[in-house]
DNA sequence: ATTCATGCAAAGCTTTTGCATACAC
DNA sequence: GTGTATGCAAAAGCTTTGCATGAAT
């Protein structure tokens, strides 16, 4: 990842490989805030943290997740692919959601409609938080 | 849609009914500050505008939608399905993507994942703007 | 040496909120 | 008359940016 960087001819500064690690060092989804929580102590500033994720998403090496007032990033070096967040832990799940990748596009033909971009992000509990985070079962909105 | 406001004990007020027309007014989707663009010359204000969006898509009369760093809003009262929206005329097409449903959820059951919920958005060219929008054919990113 | 990256702090943008007033019920 | 909705303006939250300094190549 930080090869990739430099491959881009990008300089390969302390700070910014401390970005990468933290953001490697997570098992899913990342806020900006976040990292900058856990980079902050280590004297590097939110700028930073920032100009790095902008840099990484622009690189393709993350990818970046719409959550609902700010934004979420992910490692995504593969190809196309989907995400399924758990909202209990956080991890994400890499999605090879081919059956719906082929709906879609048979959806795009049917519709002439020139698709250049879908999202399509999964939100739930995975299996492990399924059997760990009881309390919450089936409360509705208060 | 005024009368299911009243129905579930909001007054009708004069900028409130302004709010709901001016989004019965647009095709597509509408962005919170084209409505204040709009409505703030008829004397209603930011707030006004942002607190009836709120009460809207609470009601389930409006869906919000994530674009890139504000939210769109889309007249949505059927049941579930998904959007489609032209980035050139910004309209949004409402898309019964029941192949794609069915392939989600086969892909949960799949991967043991409870799915609370899953967003779906499409962004491309609708068959009129296709048309209509030649001079970008194929321009790559700059 | 040159160019790019950093840090700080301030601005930017969208959205939310406190409080007094005014209107719908 | 009561309680909700409004307006104003300021605050909040996330993100970006200007500028001078410092580091990588």
């Amino acid at each position: 990842m930080l090869r990739q960087l430099a491959a881009a001819g990008h300089r390969m500064t302390g700070p910014r490989a401390a970005v990468v690690r933290a953001i490697a060092g997570h098992e899913g989804a990342v806020t900006a805030e976040q990292l900058v929580a856990e980079l902050l102590p280590r004297d590097i500033s939110r700028a930073t943290v920032y100009r790095a994720l902008e840099v990484l998403e622009r690189r393709g090496l993350l990818t970046r997740m719409h959550l609902d007032s700010y934004h979420g990033y992910t490692v995504c070096d593969d190809g196309h692919h989907h995400h399924l967040l758990c909202r209990s832990c956080g991890r994400v799940a890499i999605v090879d959601a081919r059956g719906v990748e082929a709906e879609i596009h048979k959806l795009a033909e049917q519709l002439d409609f020139r698709m250049d971009t879908h999202t399509l992000e999964f939100s739930g509990l995975c299996r492990t938080c399924q059997g760990e985070t009881m309390p919450l079962a089936g409360s509705p909105a208060a």
